[in-house]
RNA sequence: GGGCGGUUAGCUCAGGGGGAGAGCGCUUCCUUGACGCGGAAGAGGUCAGAGGUUCAAAUCCUCUACCGCCCACCA
């Protein structure tokens, strides 16, 4: 037989490479517009193409795979696409960064080739992350795989972006916009990451122009006085009232600068007045729109001071000007107090961590949300996309109420650069296609705007775009509205929000499959993978897992299964520890070693008539079926984690600890065949269950069963509902109990036998017929000296120290007596039995009449054990 | 300053009104013809604290404490 053959551990690695190609090559993943099945889409949430694959990725992709992989197998046209992401700031400052190692600066090179650059090492490590996610086992559409700067994605871009400036939902203007001084780029609102830090609050006095009165302000910023053109009040702070309109004296420029009154103003705190610094603080610019005030920037790009500073604050870091500055104020006798450490939340760029300088950057292109909140808000009110779980969707409406026009334009070189272009006579000329001449004046001298846009302006694009939009395809037609996003919460509002905004605006209701132009219907949101003791993952920490050294160390189906084992819905940490991979190596094992013997034995997947199953075996189909259910509610919750523990349960627990062994004796006998097949079809059935978090080992097995082509097409296994057994559950449950009562009184008893114990008054009626079984199950066939009908009777050797035995018996005996008592109070209290459901109150009665056979069978058995 | 989540066995977590569960770790035993990446039997928990609702609370409500996260232009 070759099964004999069959080797006593899996072998991951050998699976992974056979059966990966093979599934591409036979086109499994490849999904067909013009089919007549029902589609099932996801857009892969485009990883950076700025590394490696790291474990939140194989999370990320493990739970869309699994449900592609369902929906493939329930028969559905089921489509994953997947593709990379160009990631503007991201990628710019690691190709930078490897520049600079060669000694080459971006600027000196020029843009051109250093877009060049950017391009060579998109096609090398985009191309990595492609084989990372093969690795993993993702049945993704290869032949779809698209990249956000794409000859197609790129022109959905500008498209995108010509049809919101036709609609004035994009406009130009100059703001003050989050500088980051390190990446010298603007960012959006939602780029900015605030975090608490300790600083200082100073105040300090502005001495009237003239006389010898002053003015008290506070400041965590101690360098932006130097841009100050203003001091500001309440409009009814009678405290100053009388001084508005006077002026006070800068102390470090000697400039004269006035005080003004607006209702920003918080009056309760501090001292009720504020330093006015227009082009450095948002606040502070909306106050001098509205007061008039001049904007005096004080910063050059990289956040040092400009020369509209006095001469020796020039040059400085702002960190060093601000402690300059407080010192020069010292001297001068005009810091009042000083207030440290002073805890405040300070922006930072969610790349680079610097700090966040408000700034004037020029012109920017902003867009306009207000007209694009509202249809997003409905979408996700009317349940048209859905989150799960569903908590989500009140964060999600707050922070589109207080969302604010997004800052689309970045001082970069790498992305989609805007598509307007400017002439002598200043007119904008904004189009699809490279214009050669200005559009209004035919003016030849146009030049394209320098900047480019926000990564995030092609990402909202993506569920549409990677299917062909603008253009009416076949593909948008089939799979738009895509099934499900499944992304973590952390890029929520960065991204799902804009999404769903972008698709109600941009996709024509006409040209999709449901008439709604939502992007997904729904959208899964999943914890962050963190380490096994729930802190993040960093490299300074060391506690970083690569899946990819986990995929080589124990196979991937081992670090799906512990992604998946931990995805509940609710959780946003989940821990992934090492140990836990290993875990699902060790179930991989366990599957492989219960199919070799199945195989052994000669199965094939084919159920017998009923008639001529055993107990056991109805019992078996009958737990399988309830396996089959469990998996099938859990997965169309979202509940990956309650799909593989039920997975887990039934072929560990169930399967191998009881099926295997109880047929073990069948299988020696006249009805081998039957339980060899019975066997072979529970498991043939549940590895189909299984295939879609473990793919790999689940094919590996299926093919040499041999039912069909490969288990990636196989059918769906839905429930069975003729398989359940009721009876046939309680009598084998009925068994289960005398064995593990046995196995309890053997546990610290050797088995050389002297001492007979009759151990069973009054057992279950028909335990006679099971007596082979239970000889077997209790692995002391020959400790059985004699079994007629209901008595059990063990033989212990003489001087056999029996006293754990008695010790452990009395302890049980003691607890079922507490639980005893605790059912009769309870049957006693007529409060319950009047008001407590019926069938309640029937099940309490029952098992207090179990608990006292227990307590009689355990204490005759402390008897004859003497003790 | 708003909001959300958490607190259950040594560790990491399920459970969500009527018998405290899993995996890992730990103890003892088992070279039984699928598997030692295995099998069997165990030890270990006033389910954070206080109050309330209920015949019945780990589970529902209120408050408190601690942990974590998200949002936020109060100098």
């Amino acid at each position: 037989m070759a099964e004999k053959d069959i080797p006593t551990q899996y072998d991951p690695a050998a699976a992974e490479k056979r059966w990966y190609p093979e599934w591409v090559k036979r086109g499994y993943f490849h999904a067909n517009a013009s089919s007549d099945r029902e589609p099932y889409c996801i857009v892969l949430p485009p990883p950076n193409i700025t590394g490696r694959l790291h474990i939140g990725h194989a999370l990320d992709h493990t739970i869309q795979d699994v449900l592609i992989r369902r929906a493939r197998m329930q028969g559905y046209e089921a489509l994953w696409l997947p593709g990379t992401d160009h990631a503007g700031i991201a990628t710019q400052v690691v190709v930078e960064r490897a520049l600079r190692e060669e000694g080459i600066e971006r600027r000196e090179m020029g843009r051109d080739a250093f877009v060049e650059r950017v391009w060579a090492w998109k096609e090398r490590y985009g191309g990595e992350i492609v084989e990372q996610m093969k690795a993993l086992g993702n049945s993704c559409d290869w032949d779809r795989l698209r990249f956000t700067m794409d000859e197609g994605l790129s022109y959905a871009v500008r498209v995108a972006f010509v049809r919101w400036y036709e609609q004035g939902l994009i406009y130009r203007g100059e703001r003050l916009v989050n500088w980051c001084p390190t990446d010298r780029t603007g960012l959006s609102d939602s780029e900015v990451e605030h975090e608490e830090v300790d600083g200082e609050l100073i105040t300090f006095r502005y001495p009237f122009a003239e006389g010898y009165d002053f003015i008290e302000v506070a400041t965590t910023r101690m360098e932006t006085m130097l841009g100050d053109t203003g001091v500001a009040v309440h409009p009814g702070d009678e405290r100053y009232e009388a001084w508005v309109g006077n002026r006070v004296r800068h102390p470090l420029d000697g400039r004269e600068i006035p005080i003004v009154a607006d209702a920003a103003v918080d009056r309760d705190f501090g001292t009720g007045a504020v330093k006015v610094t227009p082009a450095h603080d948002p606040n502070d610019w909306e106050i001098a729109e509205r007061t008039g005030l001049p904007r005096m920037n004080i910063f050059n790009a990289d956040a040092t001071l400009n020369d509209n500073v006095p001469e020796e604050f020039r040059g400085l870091d702002r960190y060093t000007a601000r402690e300059k500055v407080r010192d020069r104020l010292a001297e001068k006798g005009l810091i009042v107090k000083e207030q440290r450490p002073y805890r405040h939340a300070v922006g930072h760029c969610y790349r680079c961590k610097s700090e966040i300088e408000p700034w004037i950057a020029g012109m920017q292109w902003f867009v306009k949300v207000g007209p694009l909140k509202g249809p997003a808000k409905e979408a996700v009110a009317q349940g048209r996309t859905r989150f799960v779980p569903p908590r989500w969707e009140r964060p999600f409406d707050t922070w589109l109420d207080n969302l604010r026009d997004w800052n689309i334009s970045r001082q970069l070189w790498w992305g989609h650069r805007i598509p307007v272009w400017y002439c002598p006579n200043g007119h904008e000329t904004v189009a699809t296609e490279d214009p050669a001449k200005c559009a209004e004046c035919g003016s030849a001298e146009i030049e394209q705007d320098e900047d480019v846009l926000d990564t995030w302006f092609s990402s909202q694009l993506w569920p549409f775009s990677t299917l062909g939009w603008p253009e009416a395809t076949g593909d948008l037609k089939k799979f738009y509205p895509t099934t499900a996003l499944v992304t973590g919460y952390e890029i929520l509002y960065l991204w799902v929000a804009r999404m769903i905004m972008a698709g109600l605006s941009l996709v024509e209701k006409d040209r999709t499959r449901t008439g709604d132009h939502i992007p997904f219907e729904r959208v899964v949101i999943h914890g962050l993978v963190r380490d096994g003791h729930g802190r993040k993952m960093s490299k300074s920490l060391g506690n970083v897992i690569d899946p990819l050294d986990m995929i080589e160390k124990y196979g991937a189906d081992a670090l799906r299964f512990a992604l998946a084992r931990m995805a509940t819905p609710e959780q946003q940490n989940l821990p992934l520890s090492e140990a836990s991979i290993e875990a699902g190596r060790n179930f991989a094992n366990k599957i492989w070693n219960a199919a070799r013997f199945v195989l052994q034995a000669d199965g094939k997947p084919e159920l017998p008539e009923r008639s001529r199953l055993s107990v056991a075996e109805r019992w078996l189909l009958s737990r399988h079926h309830a396996c089959v259910t469990a998996v099938n509610s859990a997965l169309d919750a979202d509940d990956f984690a309650g799909a593989g523990q039920s997975l887990q349960r039934f072929l560990w627990s169930e399967f191998c600890d009881w099926g295997l062994e109880v047929e073990k004796r069948r299988l020696a006998g006249d009805a081998k065949q039957d339980a060899a097949n019975t066997l072979a079809w529970v498991l043939e059935r549940t590895l189909r269950l299984l295939h879609p978090v473990m793919p790999f080992v689940t094919e590996e097995i299926w093919q040499r069963m041999g039912p069909g082509e490969s288990i990636v097409v196989a059918e769906w296994p839905e429930p069975i509902p003729d398989l359940a057994d009721k009876e046939a559950e309680a009598e084998f449950a009925a068994v289960q109990g005398i064995v593990t009562e046995i196995r309890q009184l053997q546990a610290g008893i050797p088995r050389e036998l002297a001492k007979a114990v009759a151990l069973d008054e009054g057992m279950r009626e028909d335990s006679e017929k099971w007596l082979e079984d239970i000889r077997l199950l209790t692995g002391a066939a020959a400790s059985f000296e004699k079994l007629d009908g209901i008595r059990v009777a063990l033989r212990i050797p003489g001087g056999t120290d029996l006293a754990p035995v008695v010790d452990r018996l009395s302890k049980k005996l003691q607890d079922s007596e507490s639980k005893l008592e605790r059912k009769r109070k309870k049957l006693s209290n007529e409060g319950f039995t009047s008001k407590a459901a019926p069938e309640i109150v029937e099940k309490e009665r029952t098992e207090a009449g179990e608990l006292e056979e227990e307590i009689s069978r355990t204490a005759a058995q402390i008897r004859q054990l003497g003790g």
